[in-house]
DNA sequence: TGTACATCAGTGAACGCGCGTTCACTGATGTAC
DNA sequence: TGTACATCAGTGAACGCGCGTTCACTGATGTAC
C-alpha cells in the first residue's frame, strides 16, 4: 500500500501556478509528522508519496531536505505564536492571561508531539542549518512571552526583576512538562492541565518570595 | 582515518573471557556518545571499529542493536543514580540536600548531552523496547528523589502532600532547564547553576504557598 | 486562424552511501586419551 | 609426553533496504508571428 498510495489523485498544476506544489509538500510533511510520530518517516520520498509526484519534483520547489525542514520549522513556529496569542486573549487578568498562556503551550505540545520535538527537543548540530539561536531568540513568541512577563511586573503581582530571566525560567517549567511528557507518556502523571497550572501556579508564587538570586 | 582506526590494538580475549568485549562495546558505544554527540553515530559498524574488531563480533555479545543500546541505558541510569546520591549526601540539611540534588543532575544531563537525551528526550515509540515507562518508573533515582521529598516534608520545610506528585514537578523543572539548555544551548542563558538553584528555589519557595490544587 | 517555439511542471532511472544483520568459515587454545 | 579433538572468539563477504540527490528527458500549454 505505500508506494503509488497517491497515484491519480494530483493534476499537474497550471503554467504560473507551480508553487502550490510547495504548499502540498509542506502540508505532507506536516500530516506525516502527524500520522507517523517520528520524524524519521519524513523523507523526501514518503512526501513525494504523499502528495502524489516523485521525488525529483521536491527539488522544484527546495534546494535541499535542510531548506524543506527550515520551512516545516517556521510554519509550526508562527503557529504555536498564533495559538499562544489566542490563548492569552483570553483574560484581561495579566496573571491568569499568563496562566492561558502556559496551559495552551503545554496543550500544543502534547497535541502535536513530533512537531514541538522538532522545534525544542532536537539535537542542535542536526537542526536544519539557520534555524539556530538566533533564529529561535528572535521568534516572536518569546518576545510575546516576555511582554506579557513585564504586563505581570506592571500590575504588581509579579517583583519587579529582569523579565527576559523571568520568562526563560518559566519557558523551562513548561517545557520541563511538555517534553517529559511527550518522551514518557506512560509514567504516573496527574492531569496534565492541572498539572501545568499547579506548577506555573508554584512558580509565579515562588517569584514572589524569592529567596535569593 | 576511519576505517580499521583500531586495528591490531586488540588482542583477541582468552578461552572463558569472550565477556571481555561485551564491556568494550558497551564502553565504546559510550565514547563514541561523547565523542559524536550524535546517537545516529552509535551504529553496530562504528562501535566495531572503535574496539578493533569486525561488525558480527557484536553479534556474538547482544542479539541485536536494540538490547545493546538497552544496556547502556541501564548503565547510564546506573551512572546518574550514583551520581545524585553523592551529590546529595553533601548536606545533612533535607532543603539543601535537594537542591544539591536538583544542581547535579543539571550538571549531569549537561556535561552527558547525549547519555542524558537517549534517556529522557527520546521518541518512546523508538527507546529501546523494555526501556519503557515501566522501567524508568522503577528506576532507583526516581524512588531516591520521592525518599528526599518525603525527608524535606517531615522535616517541615514542604507542606504534607503527595510526595510522588511533589517529586513530578521538580523533575519536571530540573528536566526543563537541563533539556532546553541541551537542545538550546546559545541561548541568553545566565549562569547554568544559578538557573538551576533559582528554579528549584522558586519552586520550593511556591510549594510553601501553594494557592490551589 | 494556424503553426512553430519557448517555457516550465514534472518524470524515470540511476548514483553512491551507510545501515543492521546473516552465513559459512578460520584458527588459536585448552582438554581427553 | 604426544596427539586428536571439541570449544569458542572472532572473520570476511555478502544480503537487502531506504536514504538524499542528480541527470537527461517528456509532454502539456501559453505565446509570438
Amino acid at each position: 500500500m505505500s508506494p503509488a498510495t497517491a497515484v491519480g489523485k494530483r493534476r499537474r498544476a497550471p503554467r504560473g501556478q507551480g508553487d502550490r506544489l510547495r504548499e502540498e509538500i509542506l502540508g505532507a510533511a506536516e500530516r506525516l509528522l502527524v500520522e507517523t510520530g517520528d520524524e524519521e518517516a519524513v523523507s523526501i520520498r514518503a512526501m513525494a508519496d504523499a502528495v502524489g509526484v516523485t521525488p525529483p519534483s521536491i527539488y522544484l520547489h527546495f534546494v535541499d531536505k535542510n531548506e524543506l525542514m527550515f520551512a516545516v520549522c517556521e510554519r509550526q513556529f508562527a503557529r504555536l505564536d498564533r495559538v499562544l496569542e489566542e490563548a492569552a486573549a483570553g483574560s484581561d487578568d495579566p496573571l491568569e492571561s499568563l496562566r492561558l498562556r502556559g496551559r495552551a503551550y503545554v496543550r500544543f505540545g502534547l497535541e502535536n508531539p513530533e512537531h514541538y520535538r522538532i522545534l525544542f527537543m532536537g539535537n542542535p548540530g542536526s537542526d536544519p542549518k539557520g534555524f539556530d539561536a538566533e533564529r529561535v531568540r528572535t521568534m516572536a513568541s518569546f518576545d510575546h512571552l516576555v511582554d506579557a512577563v513585564v504586563r505581570c511586573i506592571d500590575a504588581g503581582v509579579i517583583p519587579r526583576q529582569d523579565p527576559v530571566f523571568v520568562a526563560l525560567g518559566l519557558w523551562a517549567v513548561v517545557h520541563g512538562i511538555t517534553s517529559l511528557l511527550i518522551s514518557k507518556p506512560d509514567l504516573p502523571w496527574p492531569d496534565v492541565e492541572t498539572f501545568a497550572d499547579h506548577l506555573c501556579g508554584v512558580q509565579v508564587t515562588g517569584l514572589q518570595g524569592s529567596p535569593d538570586g
